[in-house]
Order: C-alpha cells, then sequence, then structure tokens
DNA sequence: CCGAATCCAAATAGATACTG
DNA sequence: CAGTATCTATTTGGATTCGG
C-alpha cells in the first residue's frame, strides 16, 4: 500500500498502480458526490474496516488523489474530497458504470 | 477467483467483481490487439506466473469476457481472444490509458 | 505447449482494544 | 470522531513438479 513502485511505462499500469484496487475505486466513486468525513465514508463503502480505509485514504493523499482536511474541534472533525487530480479519474469511472450496467443486462436477457 | 459472489447493484462493484484486479485488465490490455497463444500472454503480461495466468483466464472464460480455442495438434495450441463483451470493455482500458498518461505528466512538472 | 496439482510465501484485510 | 496498534485470518501469488 505504501510502498515506492517504480513508475511503469505502460499508461494502464500507471493507473492500476495508483487506483488498481477494488477498494480505492469504490472510495473515489463516494468521493465523487463530494467531500465526506471518515464516518461517511466507512458507512458508504460497504463492507470496508476502519484500519483498510486509513490506509488507503493515506496512500491516495500521498498520490495526489484526495485532500484531507482536519478542524480543530471537539469532537474531531475530518474531511476529505477529491483534488483535481482525483476528479479528474470520472472517465474511468463512468466507464466502469456504463459497463457493468451492459453487462448486468447481457446477463438478464 | 472462482467464487460465485452475488450480483451488487451499484454498476462500479459489478465491473470490479470481474475486471477488478490488476491481472486481469493487463490480460485485456494484451487481447485487445487481438488472439494470443498462452505463452504470448506469458510474456506480454510482465511478471504473471502459469498458474496465475491460467486460472485468471478460466475466471474470464466463464464471465464471458474471454474466449478460448483449443487446437488439436501436437505441440498443442491454445488461442485466447475476447469475446463481444471482453471487446467492449475497450473504453474503460482507453480512459484508463488517458488517465495514465495524463498522470505521469503532472507528476514531471 | 499448455496446464493441473501441490505446497509454501507474501500481501492484504478483518477483529479487537485503546486513545487524543 | 477519527484514528493507531496488534494480532490473526484470508486471499493471492510464486515455485516446482508432473502429465496429455
Amino acid at each position: 500500500m505504501e510502498n515506492e513502485k517504480k513508475m511503469p511505462q505502460c499508461p494502464v499500469e500507471m493507473t492500476l498502480q495508483l487506483i488498481g484496487d477494488k477498494w480505492k475505486v469504490l472510495i473515489i466513486r463516494d468521493l465523487m458526490e463530494g467531500t465526506k468525513r471518515f464516518n461517511e465514508l466507512m458507512r458508504s463503502v460497504t463492507g470496508i474496516s476502519q484500519k483498510v480505509l486509513t490506509s488507503h485514504l493515506r496512500a491516495m493523499e500521498k498520490a495526489g488523489l484526495v485532500n484531507r482536511k482536519v478542524f480543530a474541534e471537539v469532537p474531531p472533525r475530518v474531511e476529505y474530497s477529491l483534488t483535481e487530480t482525483g476528479l479528474s479519474l470520472k472517465p474511468i469511472l463512468d466507464s466502469m458504470v456504463a459497463w457493468g450496467m451492459h453487462y448486468k443486462e447481457t446477463l438478464e436477457s
């Protein structure tokens, strides 16, 4: 997760290195809707554990896909949002949505 | 790999269930070029092992993404190609290529 | 050549308890 | 609330051997 792999030549591998992971795509899907707090993500990304959500958010923050904003309040509040780079993943998400819907239709027919 | 998970509501999860896996995306990337033999895939999908390639191809065949054609020859020949459903993944691959290239540029600047 | 089978290593994820 | 720290379980992948 936190490893510094060498940069692959192939752009597909480059992309996979950053989001080639089930959880990350789901986190991005939910952040596409807008800023969310940690516990909101816990709920919307069904089945993820606290530890895994945290480590993925850290990795994506490091990769420049996600912003993390901490509010000095009690109780604490931390908001996550996509950076511009993160938002630029939208075409990938959109094509996955389109394909997933199409695939389900072919199953039903 | 071979498990029968229930069909998710979210189209993104549906897609991830079928190709949400580093190796599968790379195999599809290479099959987009056209029909390939087993050993060709072994070479083009850098770093994959025989076992893993085999099991992924089986899973994708079962999912209706890949055709497997066996020739009754000596030495044996097996050719893999994408089905129409597999080919329909092209927009996802394309958007991953585009994003990966864009991301690399942002790193260099 | 393609691949099944076995066994083992590594990576990833979950459960639980605790804290500023 | 939003984590961190452990410890364990599961999943995934690699190495090797063998066979049609």
